[in-house]
DNA sequence: CAGAGTTACGCGGTACGTAACCATA
DNA sequence: TATGGTTACGTACCGCGTAACTCTG
C-alpha cells in the first residue's frame, strides 16, 4: 500500500495511454502483454483504484487513472531531466557555471557565445553578472564565479589560469564644449587640477581599491560604471581617459573630442580567468569561445 | 545505463545524507547496512559517478550526489503529494472542486467555509468562480462547475439535487433625491414608464435569456452585476428592485429610501445545486457546510 | 572493542516470458 | 482470424539479510 508508485509503473501507464492498448504498449517497451496486465492489477489493488477500462478494442484511462498520469507525466519528465543532468556531469559538464563579466567590455561577444552555448541544449545553468571595473578576480577569489571575463593587472599567483583576450588603450576624451578642449596645447597635469575627474566606482570587496583614472583633481565624481562615465564626460562634467574601443561612435559624432595630455595612462592588457582546479568541459569550452570572441580590443596575434 | 535511477535509490541516498552514515540511514529504512552498500553502489556504477565520499566515520554526499540528490528530493516530494492524492481519491475525495457562486449572494460566508475546508489539507483543489444573477444552472449544465449557489427558479429535471439555503426578498429601492422618492404615493407602472430603469446583464451563455427586474421603462440602463446596479440606484441613475439582504446598510445610511410599487417582485427562493452523479465526499461536505452558513436570506426552518 | 563500510553468499519474491484461453470486429 | 486482454506457470534475477572481514578512534 505504501511506496506503491514506481517510476516504471508510470511509464508503463503512460505507454497504454500513449498506444491506446495494453498490447501496443507492450510492444513500445519491449515486453509481452502479460507483463503489463500483472504490473498494472498489481498497482490497481495496491492503490484500490481501477486505473484503466478495459475493452476488446484497447484501454481507456479511468478518472483515478488520469489523475495519476496527470500527476506522474511531470514527474517522469523531471527524471529525465535528472538523467540527463547525471549524464552530462559524467561527461564532465559541470551543473552550473557563473560568469563575471567586467563592464568595461561589451556584453554582446559574451551574449553571442552564450548563445551559441545554448544551442547545444545541455544540462548547464549559465548565469552571469556583470561586475565593476577591475571586480573580476574579486568575484573569482570569493568564488562569486567561475570564468571572470576582462580581469586585467597583477595576477594572483598560484590557483588561477589566464587566457589573454587583447589589449585596451585609452584615450584623453571630453567634450568638445569643455574648456580644456579649447587649450589649444597639450593639457597639464596643472590643468587637470582646475577641473572635476569622472572616476569610476569600484565595488571589489576583497581585493586592496585600486582607483581607475584618479587624477589630481579639485574634485571627483564618483560613477557606477564606465557608461555613466562616458554620458557624463559627453555632458561636459568632468575629464578622463575612456577606453578607446567604447567612444568610437562618440568621437565619430562628434560628442567626445580627443585631447593629448601630460599624464598619461598606460595599456591594459585584458585577459579571461579561471580557478586551475575547476576543470569542467563547459569552462573549457567557454574559455575557448570567449578568447576566440571579437571584443574590439587590439590583437597582438593574427 | 539507463532508467538506473529509481525512486527507492533517491530515498536511501536521501536518508543517508539525513543521518550522515550508511548505518544511521539503514535504521532509519529498517534495513541493513550491507543492503544500502549493494544500493549505492550499483547506482554509483551505473552512472559511472561516486555519489558519497566515504570514511570510516560516515559518508557525505560528492558533487555528483549533490547535484542528483538536489534534484531529485523535489522528485520525491512530487510523488508523495502524488500518493496522498491517490489515497484521498480512493477514499472518495475528487481532486478539483468548482463551484459557482452567484453573485447575488455575499462572498463572505462561502469563503469562511472555504476556508474550514482548506484547513483539513486535503488535496483537493478549490475553484471557485462568480457567475451573473441565474448563472448558477447554465454553469452547472454545462460542466463548469460542480456545485453552484444561489441558483433559483425551475429546476432542471433530472440530473441535479438541489438543497435550499434560504428566501430572497426585494425592496424597491432609490436615491432620495430621485423624483420618484418624492412623489408622495405608490409607484404605478406608468410612472416606471418616465424613469429610466437599471438592469442587471445576464451572462447565461445556455439557458434562455431571464431579464430580472426589467420594467417597461423608456430607457434601461445595462450594468454587469448587483453591485454596479446598487451603485447606480444609489446615484439616482435609475430605479428598481434591489435584494433585501444586500442594501440593509444603504437604507440605513439614507443612500436608499423604500418605496411601495404596484409592479410586485416576487420573492425567490434561493438553492445549492449538483449533479447527482457526483458522489464525491468534498461535494457532500461543501453542500453540508453551504447549506449551514449564514448567507444572510430569510429562512423557513427553525 | 565499538562502530563505521565492504565483501561473500544464499534465499525469497517478483517481474517477466511462454503458452493457452476468451472475446470482439 | 486477427487483435487485444487475461490467466496459469515456470524461471531468472535482484534486492536484502546473515555473517565474516577491515579499518579507525
Amino acid at each position: 500500500m505504501h511506496n506503491s508508485i514506481t517510476l516504471e509503473n508510470l511509464r508503463v501507464l503512460e505507454a497504454i495511454r500513449q498506444s491506446g492498448s495494453f498490447a501496443g504498449a507492450a510492444q513500445m517497451l519491449h515486453k509481452v502483454p502479460s507483463a503489463l496486465t500483472y504490473t498494472v492489477s498489481k498497482l490497481e489493488d495496491d492503490l484500490g483504484l481501477l486505473l484503466f477500462e478495459r475493452s476488446k478494442k484497447g484501454a481507456r484511462l479511468t478518472a483515478a487513472g488520469t489523475l495519476l498520469l496527470e500527476q506522474g507525466r511531470p514527474i517522469l519528465e523531471a527524471v529525465a531531466r535528472l538523467e540527463e543532468s547525471m549524464r552530462a556531469f559524467e561527461a564532465g559538464w559541470e551543473p552550473c557555471l557563473r560568469i563575471a563579466h567586467d563592464v568595461i567590455l561589451s556584453t554582446k561577444p559574451l551574449l553571442q557565445v552564450v548563445g551559441e552555448f545554448l544551442d547545444k541544449e545541455l544540462p548547464v545553468e549559465v548565469a552571469y553578472d556583470s561586475v565593476a571595473v577591475g571586480g573580476g578576480w574579486d568575484s573569482l577569489i570569493s568564488e562569486r564565479c567561475d570564468i571572470a571575463i576582462g580581469v586585467s593587472g597583477d595576477i594572483p599567483k598560484g590557483e588561477f589560469e589566464v587566457q589573454e583576450i587583447g589589449g585596451l588603450s585609452f584615450l584623453f576624451a571630453i567634450a568638445p564644449t569643455h574648456p580644456l578642449a579649447l587649450l589649444g596645447r597639450p593639457i597639464s597635469a596643472q590643468d587637470l587640477r582646475e577641473y572635476p575627474s569622472i572616476v569610476v566606482s569600484d565595488s571589489s570587496r576583497i581585493l586592496p581599491k585600486v582607483s581607475t583614472g584618479i587624477f589630481e583633481s579639485k574634485q571627483t565624481v564618483k560613477v557606477p560604471d564606465l557608461a555613466s562615465k562616458i554620458a557624463a564626460q559627453c555632458m561636459g562634467l568632468g575629464v578622463g581617459y575612456l577606453p578607446t574601443h567604447l567612444i568610437q561612435d562618440k568621437l565619430k559624432d562628434g560628442s567626445l573630442v580627443e585631447r593629448e595630455c601630460e599624464i598619461p595612462r598606460a595599456d591594459l592588457t585584458l585577459y579571461i580567468a579561471w580557478r586551475k582546479t575547476k576543470k569542467g568541459k563547459g569552462l573549457r569550452w567557454f574559455v575557448e569561445h570567449l578568447g576566440a570572441a571579437d571584443w574590439g580590443l587590439s590583437r597582438n596575434e593574427g
